[in-house]
DNA sequence: TCATTCTGCTTGGTATAGCAAGCGTTGCTA
DNA sequence: TAGCAACGCTTGCTATACCAAGCAGAATGA
């Protein structure tokens, strides 16, 4: 399947990769696995920025790419979405580097199937 | 130094400040002049960061502090410290290149879709 | 076989974000 | 005075974020 994912999609992954259960981030970060579970399976379209900031922490993602992957606005995006109107990849912003290196690391450890 | 003032009090004199009515807003942002006049008299607690984004276009104030005011995390240098550490990635293979280059689109398509 | 203990998931419920409709007041003009 | 329009605000409603409780299956051991 292809790279591009929903927010559901990756929390779960990152979850597994991260080594935990739903039980075990409910603990760590007070929301309950009932909701985890509806938040990986797509049944929850707009989590709360305070419950992605937990998980950010918990998973040790960014938090930037959470709101990304929530359809959230990012702070100077709009900003900054005036000022590239490159077609191509061309430079990259500070938030589009992060979530980058984010999800490159996201990748390689997928590959290394832990 | 006072307080960290209210969310709603800030939204209603920013809007007071713009020279604008609640239905002029309601025109320009499409959210309900009903919903906006609970948000500035406090009964709304966590407005969505779809609707501040567009409040802070409209009012002409920084989309980040109205975020703060909602009590939300904002992106911070700890995250990006996260990330630094991560950037230690070495070269990309080309599955690799090709992975963030979709992603990078992804990303931002739904800038642009916002 | 049976009990225990994990795992993710479902169900039923509450709280609240957000809107459509309409209210009371103010101010303007005839 | 009546009539109208614009203002902020309230009410009643729907959709959904989020949780407590519990279910179903797999693994483990007595």
């Amino acid at each position: 399947m292809s790279a591009l994912q929903s927010l559901g999609e990756f929390l779960g992954k990152a979850r597994t990769a991260a080594g935990k259960t739903l039980r075990a981030v409910e603990s760590e970060t007070g929301i309950s696995n009932a909701y985890l579970s509806q938040l990986e399976n797509g049944k929850i379209k707009s989590p709360s920025p305070q419950n992605l900031h937990k998980l950010a922490l918990c998973y040790s993602v960014s938090y930037e790419l959470l709101m990304e992957l929530a359809g959230f606005p990012l702070p100077n995006a709009s900003d900054r979405a005036t000022a590239n109107k490159a077609a191509r990849i061309g430079p990259l912003t500070d938030d589009e580097e992060a979530a980058l290196v984010e999800y490159l690391q996201f990748i390689r450890s997928r590959k290394r199937g832990d």
